[in-house]
This record gives structure tokens, sequence and C-alpha cells, in this order.
DNA sequence: ACGCTCGGGACGACCCGTTAAT
DNA sequence: ATTAACGGGTCGTCCCGAGCGT
């Protein structure tokens, strides 16, 4: 029981000092090395706990994956104002990359792992969709309030994906990790976009003819 | 003079080639047989044009940065209104991403990169700022012209670049590069976040108390 | 006593299984995991027992040694035929074969690993010097009774280890170790060699002239 | 063309410096460093020619299975006796041992690797079949020409071909090589043997009660 | 006290970026 | 600009030892 508890701990850490080389140099550029330092101990001792990097890798994406599912999966609660709810909900997904660049630098480099294994883009898919599908609810009940401008509840959660993974782009890019924009602006403005009456209808139009 | 034509033109052909396989597979993973293939001509023959992996990655780069830079660095019309302006950088912006999916991988690839080499965060942060700097000058166009709700111009210019690097995130996870949302649809939604009256401030004071 | 009587039935455990992998997969091929899991306890527990690989061969190679020395260096009975006694001499040298893969393949485990160690090959040849005096002796009363044809009975000696370890390469070499013969008919063709007069001189003559 | 010719050339010069390191130490213990050294060349420059240690193994076996057959299946000549036919037969199989250890290690270095690879082993069964055959061919002759006592020319030219890598094996266990016997002296012991009249029945079948 | 778990170096094959020669 | 060759470095894995649990 204590070996285990032990076992796992120890994998644990582990999982996370890779995690850390790897949002940081790529997979590619990780070596066992590096990870074992950063572990605190050697080659060997990874080895004993994983059998080879891809495992380990493996691993350590399964384990974020779940952790992400589990985190983004929230359940709004039905009795609160969709735009505090959705508010609530970007907080949540946000928040977790303020003063936390690792975070940032987690989900950029997801996304720029997708393109070389199809598994792993799977899961991403999976991943996005879900986090799609939370808003698209939220977004959806309170177009039913009115609290919302009246529109394609899946389209309004897409935008509001793209904010977020946004922000982590940005996020990433700075040398510290910081956001270029407050957890709670971006809540703001987001909410700010769905409470929006929908454009007037040949402004578009006039664009596609435009361009 | 067709010598250093006929260079300059296999020079460009290692590059693009070079930059497929970059955006695909990343830079520690892409070896130089690959570009050679990819190129059509040995590993050797790369080594004529190019003195190094890094010179070549770099000089890529390089040409990355300033057609995007000149792609980006656009200057809007002042005679037109800010919407329709805005409305047309974002599609000008996100426009290449349709139908080109490495486009799209590129930008990822850019954010991937740049926790890695200190100068070429530097770069894609000067990019960001040249990008952001333009939405902001349209922006305060529009709110002067009372066609945006007032608010910071730099607040909401970097909610626009959030949009754009957010679906170039959703673009590079989906497997045949297919943008989520059609630039149009995402041009519309940036303009409707600005013509929105700002929320009421009460809403995200609590928001901060709440969490 | 127990815990000594014990311990030599473990060590004794732990050396068969590994015989067993050497002579199929050699010695450097041959891994602790492997012996571990052939003789049923961990890769540390074999630890506990011998220090290290290489010791745990010595003593190996010394117990085969010390058996097949027992085993070979079997005094011939005088008052009986000496044909009937190399007979009986060849039969328990290849017998031991028939019926047990292992055997042969010990013994062309042995011829090969000769080259690596020198002390190993004195050993090996030690062996086989043993082996050689005993069947020229044998050979040397049968010559003197007139049931050998006259000759130089450790030449002929050598001629009769020549075809133990013949058939012993020859089983080796067989998926399931049968001898190609049986050891009774090795036995036979190598009396009906001794008893033959020896050849025409000019014939071995004339065959160097000719070569 | 001339290209060409030096691949091959620098080929072979790379399977002959494996070969030998391959009879000396074995397939397991030998590291492509040292056949790189022995070779003249360096790690990488092995990996030019083949790709992977265990192709690199394959083609020497190559090369030497078709070697040997081509020296091993040699058609004798009709119009000679049969028994100068056969000692020059074993002269020519055996001689190339003598003077050359390598030669001889390479035999027992052969039979070592059987046990590993089935594929291996076939092909070294399927050699040691030809080399039967030969023999069987002359020796049936000889039995016809009443030069060689009557019997199964299969069993006498099984024992030939035991006599043959019998001394194999003793010349790879002698520290320079050296042939215990001269390559005369095994040619005039094997017609001796075949010679010979055949044993009298009984003995065997005593042998086999007394066992 | 015995035995396994855990960990440390070390090394081998493989492969890569790079250069010299042709 | 291609072929041939080099040496460095990574991953996998092996042999071995020390400490901890039973």
């Amino acid at each position: 029981m204590t070996r285990q508890r032990n076992d796992d701990k120890r994998k644990q850490q582990i999982r996370s000092a890779a995690l850390r080389c790897l949002v940081r140099r790529g997979y590619a550029a990780t070596t066992l090395r590096e990870i074992a330092k950063e572990a605190g101990l050697s080659k060997g001792g990874i080895y004993f706990y994983y059998q080879a990097k891809q495992q380990l890798f493996d691993e350590i994406m399964e384990t974020q994956f779940e952790a992400l599912h589990e985190r983004w999966a929230f359940d709004p609660m039905g009795d609160e104002p969709a735009d505090r709810t959705l508010a609530r909900l970007v907080l949540l997904h946000v928040g977790a990359m303020e003063g936390a660049p690792d975070e940032a630098r987690l989900c950029s480099f997801l996304v720029s792992m997708a393109p070389q294994h199809s598994a792993f883009r799977a899961k991403l898919e999976a991943l996005s969709s879900v986090l799609r599908s939370v808003y698209a609810g939220v977004i959806e009940r309170g177009m039913r309030d009115r609290l919302f401008a009246p529109g394609d509840p899946e389209e309004q959660a897409t935008m509001v994906v793209c904010m977020v993974y946004g922000l982590a782009c940005l996020a990433a890019t700075d040398p510290r990790g910081r956001l270029p924009l407050s957890p709670e602006e971006l809540a703001e403005n987001a909410v700010r976009m769905l409470r929006a009456k929908a454009p007037v209808d040949h402004s578009s139009r006039t664009l596609r003819m435009t361009n």
C-alpha cells in the first residue's frame, strides 16, 4: 500500500518534471537527461517507472487531458443569470493561466503537437468540443432569457473558445507568461459581445463583395 | 545575374520545403534529410546554400516575419467607416488561413517556438504589437465616430488579436486545417463586440468578489 | 546447516537456469533479467547470491568443467578388450547428448567462448587433453593387443575426439538437438577406423603433390 | 561503374573487418565501434553502408554461406579412384583452416549462432547437408568400386563431416588456431575408416546391452 | 536477516548535423 | 551538388549496489 502510494507519488513527480520540460522546449528537443535532472534522479531511475520516452509522454498527456476535462467540463448552475455563469466559466478557464506561465504554454504546446499525432489531435479536438458545448449550453440559455442577443449558440461558443485559446497564445509569447488582459477583462468583453444586437445583414454581404 | 536569379529561386524552394516540414513536425523533430527530400535534392545540397540548419531556420523565420509584417502592417484607408475597415482587416488577417492549413499551423508554430529562443520571442512580440496597434488605431477612430462603444482601444485591440490567434489554434487542431468559423463570421462578431455598450459596472465587480 | 543447504540449492537452481540461457544465447546476449525469469526470482535476488554476472558465469563454468572432468576422466578397466573399452568410452561421452539438446549446445558454447578468454581457453584445452589422453591410453593398449592397427596413439585419439566434438556441433545445429548419428553408430565407426590397416604410403604423398 | 566498384570494395572491407570481430568475440559482444576501428573508419561511416548491425551481420552471413557453398559444393571428377577423390575433398575442406585461425573460428561461430536464429540455423543445416551429400556421392562410388567397405553412404558421410567439424572445433580452441592434426592426416584416417571391413554385428548389439 | 524495489552510471545502437572530396 | 565519411549525442537498456519493507 505504502509502496503503491510512493510509486504513484514518484511517477507524479517525474510527470510534472517532464511536463515542465516539455512545455518549455517541446517534445523532440526534450532529452531524458533533462527530465531526469529536473526530477532529481538519474536516467535509469526514470526508466524504472517509464519504459520509454514516448510512454512517459503519453501518460502525461493522459493525465493532463483528464485534468482539463475535469476542470473544464464544469456543470454551470441553472439558477443564475446566464451572463454571470458565462463570466464565471471564462474566469475558471482562463484564471489558471494567471501567474502560472506553464499553464498557458501547455495550451500552446497541445496545439503545436496536434498536427503530428492523429490520436493526439483527436483528444485535443474532443477537449475543445467539450469546452465548446459547455459554452454553447450557457449561451443558449442566455438567448432564451433575452440576456444575449439571438444567434447561433454554437457559433458564439466557438468565438468564446477562440478568445480563450488566443489569450493562451499571447501569454505563451510573453517572456514571463503574463496575460495581456486580465481574466476579468476577457470575461467582460465576451459577455459584451454576446449581449450585442446582431449586426445588420447587408454589412456582411457587402463585405464579401468588397473582398 | 542568371546565376544569382537561379540561386535565389533555389533558396526559396528550399525555404518553402523546410517551412512545410517545420510547421508540421516542429524544429527539433525536423531532420535535414526530410527537408532535402521535400525540396527534391540531397542533404549535402542544402549545405551549399545554407551553412547550418539553424541558419536555414533563421532565414526562414526572417522571411516569414517580413511577409507577415508586410501583410499585417496594412494602412487602413481613412475615408471608410471604421467598422468596415476593421472587418476588412480581420478578413485580411484570417483569410489567408482559409484553405491553407499550413498557414494556420505556422501561426501556432510561431507561438510554440516563442518560449525557447528569446530573440525569436522578441520578434513575435513585435509582430503582435504591430497587429495590435493597427487594430487599436482603427478602433480608436471607430470610438471617436461613435461607431464603437467607448472604452480602451488597446484592450479592445488585444481582444481582436486574441480572436485571430485563437482561430489559428483551432484551425491547426483540425485534421484538414479547416476553420471552425468562416473569416466573415469572425469579423462580424468582432464588430459586434466593439459596437456593444459597455456592460454595467457592478457585474464585473461582483465577479471579482465572487471568485 | 539447513540454511546452508537451502542456499546451495538455490545457487544450484540459479546456475542451472543461467546455464540454460547461456548455451542458448551466448554470454554477452544473456541478460540478468532472463536468468532471473528462468530461475523464477527477481534480478536483485540473483545479485544476493552472486555479486556479478561474471562471477556467476565463472562459477557455472567451474561447475561444468568439474562435472565434465569427472565424467570424462574415467578410468577404463584393464581386463576388457580395448575395442570394447573404447566403444564404451565413446558411448559415455556422447550418450549424454542424446535427448539433451543443451548438452550438445554446451559443448559448442564452450568452443565458441574459447577464443575470447584465455583462462577459459586454457581450461578447455586441459579438458580436451584429458579426453585425448584417456583415449590414447586405450588405443595404445589396443595396438599392443593387435586389436587396432599400429600407428600413433595420440593421433588416433585426436581423431576420435574430433568425431565426438563434431557430433556435438551437428547436434547443436539441429533445431531439436537430435544427433544425426546414434552414439552406437559413432562408436562402431571409431572402432572400425582404428582396426583398419594403415593406408599405403604413396597415396598421401601423391596427394600432397597433387594439391 | 567505378562508383559501384568502389562501393562494393568498401562494403567488402567492412564485412571482412566485421567478420574478424565476430568470430573473435561473438555477435552480441562485438560493438560497432570495434568494427569501425577494425575497418579503419568511423561509426557513421559504417552506418552509411549498413543501416543496422543486424543487417551488416545478415549480409556477412549471406556472403559467407555463399562462399562456403561454392567452395564445398565441388564436383568431384569421376575418372579418379574414389579414395583419392575423397582425400582431396577433405583436404579442400580442411585445408583452408590451416594457417588461418579465423577460418576455423568461423566454423565454430556458425555453430554457436545456430541455436539462436531459426533462419540462420536452416542455412547452416542446408550447408551441412550439401557437404554431406557431396561426401555421400563419393563414398557410394567408392563402395561400388570395392574401394570402400560396404555400408550406408549417408552414415559414413556424416562421420566424415563430424571429423571436419570436430577439427575446426579443436583449432578454434587453440590459442593460435593451429590444427592438432594436419589436413593430410585427417584425410588418411578418413579413408582408412572407409576402407575398413564393417565390424562384426554382435559387438554393437553387446554394446547396447552393456549400456 | 533476506529479498526486492528503486536508483545510478555506463554503454550500445542508431541517427543526425556537418564537412571534404569529387 | 552529390557521395562518402565523421563524431557527437540521444534513447534504450544493462549491470550493479544501497536501502527499505517484510
